[in-house]
DNA sequence: AGGGCCGTCCCGCTCAGTGGAACGCATGTA
DNA sequence: TACATGCGTTCCACTGAGCGGGACGGCCCT
């Protein structure tokens, strides 16, 4: 293992719940000889990627610089924006953009407060089956991703999360169909969402961008044209600016 | 010179302008040997921080996922979000919201689409005597951080920037008398803006926000007192969410 | 054919990185 | 009070991981 592994595994011990770590418990959770965390956090810590805090370590400010130059998300977010809040404004819910990874969805962007409690937020990551954004993306993908979901699980996260195959395989079909796909409490209970494929300039599919709220004021009638209508505008503006 | 030292560089070679850089290039800007850049973006590709292309190497999109995670901007941003996007309905202006690191602005959020020219994105940075929000905190520093602008110098964007450290002090006292601060074209030529403090729970400022827009349909009567409200409303979210 | 730039690969040297062990200092426990 | 257990920190002898000069083959211009 090189010097590089083993940093990356301490910047890999930081999540959500846990934004200020110390020597031990950074030792325990990558695996590696205390004096070893001790010295390594200290380079960190000169390179900027960590920052020394009194009880513990955290992810320094210029991982949140980089992170905003990464290619994928910069340009799928500057196309997006606009658009988004022009969602926004229009429906008054929450509006996701979504990439998949492997065989789970990242939010890429997120408008609409957090005026329920979602949990959903940039940078996370759930399951791509069991999110409107995530089955709208693998419906639209080849053959092999959806193989890939289903052989690494279908985990259930609500009690109308599909969790069998050929379910899944049919959605898929039912989604196609329709150009959209709709999340009725499959991630969340009591939040719906109707979800719009995003193509590149190659036609191929690159995010999913989706309307979220309620159940109850969340209607399918409105929400699937609008979120349809934004996510064809994304594709045309990724079409003509290249990407 | 360590390996992870050695290993930001070429990190630190990527910026808005070069999103894919090659082997050689990434020598030329690190200053390192070719063979050592090149078993270096190997390694880093197989922790994922660095991607390959076709023609070259890109940042890889688990740095987006580290940098949502960084606490400063994470906890700001989480709070920011719905109160800067009231403020944006309500004004359908550019808003932006930064945090000052060292003597630079960095901008954490920013609403608002891309509808004129401006070139502020978030992650990026600007010197923050140009800057209406730079300025704003400024003036809420404590004095050793003006001291440090000052003397890293006034560079000039447009002809209205403040370019002397009189008129910069000078300034700073108008701004803490009326509570905001105004940049009448003194970053981008055509483009005013009105900004106010935000402060965290220890009273001590933390970030700037602002309304930006082109300097005719921008009226400080109105604007002033709506920046001013949201920069109050956040600072007392972030008092009682205890940051 | 020649020159220049590209990415890639090899391999012997060496010093940077390693981690076990010990330390001082707060806690909580007997 | 004495002990146990956690914390972060420091030291240092060993060694193999990282280093980089140099060579190679492919590509695109003269």
């Amino acid at each position: 293992m090189s010097v590089l592994a083993r940093a990356t595994a301490l910047l890999a011990a930081f999540d959500e719940r846990s934004p200020v770590i110390g020597v031990g418990e950074l030792a325990r959770r990558s695996g590696l000889p205390k004096s070893t965390v001790h010295r390594l956090c200290g380079e960190l810590c000169s390179v900027r990627l960590l920052e020394r805090t009194d009880d513990g370590y955290q992810l320094g400010p210029w991982l949140f610089e980089l992170g905003e130059l990464v290619p994928t998300h910069r340009t799928l977010s500057e196309a997006a924006q606009p658009i988004m809040e022009d969602l926004r404004e229009a429906t008054h819910q929450r509006i996701h953009l979504a990439v998949l990874d492997g065989v789970e969805v990242v939010y890429v962007n997120i408008l609409g407060g957090s005026s329920m409690g979602l949990s959903s937020r940039v940078g996370g990551r759930l399951p791509a089956h069991s999110t409107g954004v995530g089955k709208v993306m693998l419906a639209y993908s080849s053959r092999s991703v959806l193989q890939a979901r289903i052989e690494a699980g279908l985990p259930q996260l609500t009690p109308r999360t599909i969790t069998t195959a050929e379910n899944l395989v049919a959605e898929m079909r039912a989604i196609r169909s329709i150009g959209m796909a709709f999340d009725a409490e499959e991630s969340h209970a009591g939040v719906s969402c109707v979800a719009a494929p995003v193509f590149g300039a190659d036609r191929k599919i690159v995010a999913g961008l989706s309307i979220t709220g309620p159940t109850a004021s969340l209607d399918p009638r409105t929400m699937g044209p609008a979120v349809r209508t934004a996510a064809f505008v994304l594709s045309r503006t990724l079409r003509t600016d290249g990407i």
